[in-house]
DNA sequence: GATGAATGAGCTTTCATTCAT
DNA sequence: GATGAATGAAAGCTCATTCAT
C-alpha cells in the first residue's frame, strides 16, 4: 500500500512514459515554446523539478515525443509499396496506414509535425532525411502506376504526393473530433476521392 | 537628409507595414512564441525599443499578420460559390483563388494557419467564425453538385472540404519551393486530382 | 539634472566599468561561486537583470575580471629583466611592480589568482599560458644572476622564483589591512628577505 | 559474501573516511561552491543520497575536511619553538613541518586554506583564533633571533613571518607535481632562502 | 522617430536534502 | 547500509515592455 500520493500506480519504466505522454499533450494544445514545463507537471499532478529527475531538459522531452511521433510512418509503407498490389490498393493502403497513428497516437505526430522545427540542427536533419525517404517512397507507387498504364499519365507524381500527405496531416486538427469523423471513414473517403475524384461517373 | 541607414526611403504607414512583414517573416520561421522582439528588429536592422513606436505589442503585431492572412480568402470563395458555374468549375476556382495568398504573402498565411491559436480568446474566435464560414461555402458548393447529379452522391461533403483545405493548406509549407512547385502548376494538378482523381479512364 | 536613481553619475562606459568593479569585489569576498548575481546587482544598487544589459553572463564577468587582473604582470617584468641593471636589483623591481597590481586592484588580482580556475578551458589555458611565461621571466633573471656569480649557486631557480611568487601572491590576503602592512613596506622588506635573508652578517 | 561493487571491503569508520576523502578531493580541485554532491558521489561509485548516511550535510563535510586539514600545524610549530635550538634552526623545523602535511594530505590542507571561508561563522572565527595563534608562534621565534641578535635587527617580524607562510602555503598548488619539486627539496631551499638569502657570500 | 537603459515577471534548470523502502 | 523518487528553494538568464531623452 503505497503512502506516497504520487508515486500511486506507477512503474519505474512507466512512469516516464507518463511524463513524455504529459509533454505530448501539452506540446500539442500550446505550441513547444508556448508550454511551460509548469504546464506540464501541472497535467501530471507534480511539482516542476519533478521533472527533471526523469527528462534531461523540455528541448530531450520534444525529442522524445517527435521520434514516437515519427516511428511507424516510413516502416509501413515501405511494406506496403512493396507488396504485389495494384497501384490503387496500395495507395489506398498507404493512406490507411498513415492515418493510423493519426488515430492512436494524435498529440505524438501532431507534434511531431509541427514542432520538429524546434529541435537541435543535428537531430531536425536526420528527421528530415526519415520524411524524404517517406515521401519517397510514395511517390514511388504512383510513379510505378502511371509506368503501368493504371494511372492517369498527365499525373505530376511530386504533387500527387504532396496533395495526399497534406490532407491526411492536416486530419491531425480534426479528426475524432465533432468538427471531424473517425478513423476508417476518414481513410475511405480519402482513397477515394483521391482515386476516383469528385466528379460522377 | 537621413542619416540612419535603415529610416532612409520610407514614408510613415510604409514603414508600420515593413515592421508587420518582419514579423510575419519571422513568426512563420520561427513560430510566435519562438520569436523574439529582438529577431524582429534585427531583421529590419532597428533596436528592439524602435518596434514599439509602430506595434503596441508583440500580441498586437500577430493579430496583425494574422488579419492579413486571413483577409482575401473569404470574399473571394462568395463570390465564386454565387456564380452561376458548374460545380467542378466553382470547386476549380476556389482551389485556384485559395492558393493564390499561398502565392502571394505565404508568411502571412502560415502564420495565420498555425499560430492564430495563440491570439487571445477573443479574437481567437472571431477568426474561427469565419473560417467555419469559409468552410461552409465550400461545403455548399460540393452539395448543390451532389444534389444536382454533378458529383459523385457518395461523397462525405464534409469531409472532401477537409480534403481539399488539407491539401491546399499544406502548400504553405512548399509552394514556390525547389521542394514544391509554383502556383499555376498546383492549382491545376489539384483541381484535376480532387475532380478526376488518379485512375486512368 | 538626473531624475532616476541608478543613472546618476555614469558615462556610458563608466556604468559597465563599475559592473566589473563589483564583480570583483564579490567575487573575491565570496569566491566566484558563491556568488550570486543578484549579490553583484545590490552592491550597485540595481536589480539582477539589469547587469545583463551591461555583462553577458556571470561567466563572462568572471573573464573580464580575470583579464584585468593580470594585464600589468607580464609587461613590466619583461622591461625590469631587459634592463642592465644587476640580479640583485632586476629581482627587487620585479617584488615592487609585482605588489604594485596588488596594492592598486586587490580584488581583481585575486578573482585572477584564485578563480580563475573556473573559467571555460580556452580561456584558461590561454591564461596560463602567460602565467608560465612570466614565471619564466623571473626564472631567467635568476639563472641570470648565478651564472654571473652574484647570487648564489647552490640556489634553484625554480624554487626561488616559486617562493617569490608565493609570497607576493599571498599579500593579495592581507596588503593594506590592519594585519598586514602598505605595498611600500613590503615590498622593501620582502627584498631584503629575498636576497640577504633573515640571518644577520 | 558482499553484493555490491562499492562497498566491498569497508569497516563503518573507514567508509566514512573515505567519503571525507572523496570530499577534500573535489573541493580542492573545484572548490566548494563549485562542487555538487553528485561530484563527491560519482569519485566513491555511490549514489548522492548514500553520502547522507554517512555525513549530515554537504556543510558538515567541509568542517571535517578543513578540521583535518589544519590539525598538525600548531601543536608541532609550539614544541618546535619551544626546544632549545637557535633561532635559525628553529625556523628551518617549522618550515620542514609546516610543509609535511601539505605532502601528506594536500587537499586537505588546500580546502583548508582557501575554503575555510566558507565555513558558518561561528566555526570559521574558532579556525582564524588557532591560525593567528600559528602565526604568533611564528612571529616570537622571529622576534627571539632579532633580540638575542642572532637575525638582522631591520627585519620585520610580522612581515617575515607572512612571507615565510605565503610561500609555504602557496606550494599546495604545485608540491609533488611536475611543475614544483618534492616536500625534502622544497624545504631545504626555502629554509636557505629565508635565512641566507639569495645573494652570494 | 528612435533608442539606451532599465526592469518585472517568468523561464528552465540545478541542487542539497529528505524519506519510505 | 543504500537508494529511487521527489521536492523546496534558489540560481542564472531571457524577454516584452517602458520611458526619458
Amino acid at each position: 500500500m503505497p503512502a506516497t500520493k504520487a508515486a500511486a500506480a506507477a512503474s519505474p519504466k512507466r512512469r516516464a512514459a507518463e511524463i513524455i505522454d504529459a509533454a505530448a499533450a501539452v506540446f500539442a494544445e500550446k505550441s513547444y515554446h508556448g508550454t511551460t514545463t509548469q504546464d506540464i507537471a501541472a497535467r501530471l499532478g507534480i511539482r516542476q523539478a519533478s521533472l527533471y529527475y526523469y527528462v534531461r531538459s523540455k528541448e530531450d522531452a520534444l525529442a522524445q515525443v517527435c521520434k514516437l511521433g515519427v516511428e511507424g510512418f516510413l516502416e509501413f509503407s515501405e511494406e506496403i509499396a512493396g507488396n504485389g498490389d495494384s497501384a490503387a490498393g496500395r495507395l489506398a493502403a498507404i493512406v490507411r496506414s498513415h492515418l493510423a497513428p493519426i488515430d492512436v497516437r494524435p498529440d505524438y505526430v501532431k507534434v511531431f509535425l509541427t514542432e520538429r522545427q524546434h529541435l537541435p540542427k543535428v537531430r531536425r536533419k536526420a528527421i528530415s532525411r526519415t520524411a524524404r525517404a517517406y515521401e519517397g517512397v510514395i511517390e514511388g507507387v504512383i510513379r510505378d502506376g502511371i509506368r503501368s498504364g493504371e494511372l492517369a499519365p498527365a499525373t505530376d507524381p511530386r504533387l500527387a504526393t504532396l496533395a495526399l500527405l497534406g490532407m491526411c496531416n492536416e486530419a491531425t486538427r480534426w479528426i475524432n473530433t465533432a468538427r471531424g469523423a473517425g478513423v476508417e471513414e476518414t481513410a475511405r473517403a480519402f482513397s477515394r476521392l483521391l482515386l476516383d475524384g469528385l466528379i460522377r461517373r
